[in-house]
RNA sequence: GCCCCCAUGGACUAGCGGUUAGGUCACCACCCUUUCAAGGUGGUAGCGCCAGUUCAACUCUGGCUGGGGGCACCA
């Protein structure tokens, strides 16, 4: 059974990146009737952040990425690494390290000037069992892993045969002096021990991998299959990052965008079927999801394009539906939101122009509130014209004689006083709008002044015409 | 500096030796229309370069160029 995970390290928010590598992992997983466990890899204490664990599987939720097991808590494995350390020490496959984080980094300088690959020089390698051992009893250390010199290959699901020489690869460590694991080591060891068949990450773990066969041969165990996904990219092409834009999932909720956009978005940044077809469903994503259909090459954010999704997933929600999500952002407008009924009827009439739900408060705003704000140009370029107060003042009139004040009436009234007057409609439509809305765009003119109501029309037309 | 990966219009991509190089976003035009949208129709725009293999290369091979990633007691 096919057996995979999303490992995130819990620093605050989901990268966008993040929810691709578990999207991705999510669908095999369910393409292939298999499971997906979700694995919090908090081994840095350094980058430990407060609450982050239960925002993470909160905007998991949000995605709709349900995980299969209780999720797995490095942090409280520590005498599992422990223990695989210990393993590796007493095969001679790893070695203390006792140099000081200040004398490894000057290592490190002296080779970077004199344009050498920056490597650690062995120095603690050379150490007997007897001195290591001695020295270990005094002082902090960390255990590196003994590299290979030799020809390592693995065929990568995604890229096929990749091969690395062991000799140019470090000896990494694997425990740190503080008793945590590195990535490396409790990667590999929780990968086996929970079973994972195939591990779908990002491509900025390629070239750690041989480091991580090399430890799976040190163990004797088989590894998992590797499908290394293309980056995510900014639109200068690096590796998608803070500081170029939006990169946390939550900044996406939060600017109004739908879960199902987003995720139909991510989904073909890398993957595609045959016919290039756009809008999936989630359960389609499943059905058609296979890496075989992965590309290589790193794919750019383009915002646009999500924008333009979220449109086409706006459009097809049911009123209500679109109602009940929009609310939050209406309410975050600081406007009531009690009258369920009426938001309807407004939402209704926009929706066809609504992006985000969070453009929704600006597009309905002169339904929710009396003082509107009239636009500077549309009243100079629709209603500081010649004859127009005159023609809002009849319309006006006609309209304090509508008894039906709906739609049909409204507009019956207005078309028949356009043909008495020898007026063309748009000479009439447009003033109305502005002096109704503030604005040149709305809804359908005579929808918009049923949903206000003939109270509202005719107190704003007066108001026009009094200034 | 060293290692690795990648390369089809502005963006995401289809293509898996013979295609008028297809789709989507964006852009432009037109249509629809009381405005803005939405929708419809059409359009602009692409195989990085050089060799080789082949009757035939976007497609296979090599090199070059370009871009990216990695080289931490971070993941």
């Amino acid at each position: 059974m096919v057996i995979v995970r999303f490992a995130p390290s819990p620093t605050g928010y989901l990268h966008i990146g993040g929810l691709r590598t578990a999207l991705y992992n999510y669908l095999f997983a369910r393409h292939n009737k298999g499971k997906f466990l979700l694995r919090i890899e908090d081994t840095d204490r350094t980058r430990y952040v407060e609450g982050a664990v239960e925002e993470l599987l909160k905007i998991l939720n949000w995605c709709g990425l349900e995980y299969d097991n209780t999720p797995t808590i490095q942090s409280q494995r520590l005498d599992i690494y422990k223990k695989h350390v210990n393993e590796l020490l007493e095969k001679d496959f790893a070695y203390r390290c006792f140099c000081t984080p200040e004398r490894l980094e000057e290592m490190r300088n002296i080779q970077i000037a004199k344009k050498q690959p920056s490597k650690y020089d062995g120095t603690c390698k050379k150490l007997s069992k007897q001195e290591s051992d001695k020295m270990a009893s005094e002082k902090t250390f960390t255990v590196r892993m003994k590299m290979l010199a030799e020809e390592i290959s693995f065929n990568d699901v995604i890229r096929g045969e990749v091969k690395f020489h062991g000799s140019l690869i470090d000896d990494q460590i694997i425990l740190k002096s503080d008793g945590y694991p590195t990535y490396h080591l409790a990667n590999v060891v929780d990968d086996h021990l929970t079973g994972i068949t195939h591990v779908i990450r990002g491509e900025e773990w390629l070239s750690s991998t041989p480091k991580h066969i090399i430890l799976y041969k040190y163990f004797n165990w088989t590894h998992p299959a590797f499908a290394h996904l293309p980056l995510l990219l900014n639109p200068d092409k690096s590796k998608l990052s803070k500081r170029q834009g939006d990169v946390a999932v939550e900044d996406y909720r939060d600017k109004g965008f739908l879960q199902e956009a987003l995720i139909n978005y991510i989904s073909l940044l890398g993957w595609s079927t045959e016919d290039s077809q756009q809008i999936f469903s989630k359960e389609e994503l499943v059905e058609k999801f296979t890496l075989e259909r992965c590309g290589k090459s790193g794919a750019i954010f383009d915002l646009q394009k999500l924008i333009w999704m979220n449109g086409e997933y706006i459009r097809k929600l049911s009123i209500e539906e679109l109602t009940r999500r929009a609310i939050p952002f209406i309410q975050k407008s600081g406007f009531d939101v009690s009258d369920f009924e009426f938001l309807k009827k407004c939402i209704a009439l926009e929706q066809d122009k609504i992006k985000t739900l969070s453009d929704v408060p600006n597009l309905i705003v002169f339904f929710l509130k009396d003082d509107i704000i009239y636009d500077e140009k549309a009243m100079l370029k629709v209603i500081k014209k010649e004859g127009v107060i005159e023609i809002l003042k009849n319309i006006t009139d006609i309209y304090a004689k509508i008894q039906n004040f709906t739609t049909q009436e409204i507009e019956n009234e207005t078309r028949k006083y356009a043909e008495s007057k020898s007026l063309k409609t748009s000479q009439i439509f447009h003033p109305v709008r502005v002096a109704v809305s503030g604005r040149t765009e709305g809804p359908s003119l005579f929808h918009m002044l049923e949903l206000l109501g003939k109270e509202k029309v005719l107190f704003r037309l007066n108001k026009i015409i009094g200034e």
